[in-house]
DNA sequence: TAAGATTGATTGTTCAATCTTA
DNA sequence: TAAGATTGAACAATCAATCTTA
């Protein structure tokens, strides 16, 4: 084996993770577009959705979950709060934990930019056709398995 | 149908474009993980190895590929050239463009880290099979092509 | 005009450290 | 002790605007 091989122009970004790492980037830059009109950052969007689909849960919970800090979720709760779209009540047992949950028009504001992001999703499930979609699902379900730890 | 439906709590995040976005942001804290001896960061190793799989491209058209804009191009590149590994040359040319080179430092470094990193691309095409990683970097080529047109 | 580079202001995020509570 | 929340500093990236060059 050669000491002196190099790095394969030709093959190193068509590795899965590259690959991978582009469509997320593009995918992510359509929802970011068709947030637009709505006014929500996609991180915003991220946060109602995941209060949405997981009620009650505090701030570490949701960090974890979504892939960011405990402080970026406090941050972007903070701004969400302060636009009447989420409320923070003190945990019924633990006074130092928060309960995040959406007001009435959280949820409003959030079933709109669903409507808005469904397109891409609409799109993306378009474009490889529902068996191939439920392949690439499957496809990143493992790869989540594997990766989910370090 | 019901104007009244709800954004189902069990489908909303399991549609492709979470899935995409969940799995890529494990793969890439990995590969964080693995440049930190190296001491890059996820954003200068993709610098590094676009310059070397794209010689001679300026920081727009290396933007474009990354997918950030023209000033993050520009910041990364700054310190990248600070720390010795990237040089920035004036386009024969066109006097105000500027073409991007590894220095011999920098075509080392990148080639560490290629190798760190490429130990994530290795358990990634572990834990789907070689068949399977085939078929999801298809799959994600055509999710990629859909996506290249805004 | 058009494309690239650069600068300044703003936003979003992380890291590090501290505080609170069970 | 451990887990969550909060604060402040540092960093990264964006947007907006300006400058340069062909």
């Amino acid at each position: 084996v050669d000491e002196q091989e190099k790095i394969s122009a030709a093959e190193a970004l068509d590795r899965a993770g590259w690959v991978l790492r582009r469509a997320d980037l593009l995918v992510q830059a359509a929802k970011e577009r068709s947030l637009k009109p709505v006014g929500l950052s996609t991180a915003q969007y991220s946060l109602l959705m995941h209060v949405h689909v997981y009620p009650g849960l505090n701030g570490a919970e949701l960090g974890r979950l979504m892939g960011v800090t405990t402080q970026a979720v406090a941050l972007l709760a903070g701004k969400l709060q302060a636009n009447g779209l989420l409320e923070r009540r003190a945990h019924p047992r633990h006074r130092n934990i928060q309960e995040f949950a959406l007001t009435q028009e959280g949820q409003q504001v959030l079933e709109t930019a669903y409507t808005g992001v469904g397109g891409v999703e609409d799109r993306l499930r378009a474009a490889l056709g529902p068996k191939d979609t439920a392949r690439l699902r499957e496809l990143l379900g493992t790869v989540i398995a594997e990766f989910s730890t370090p």
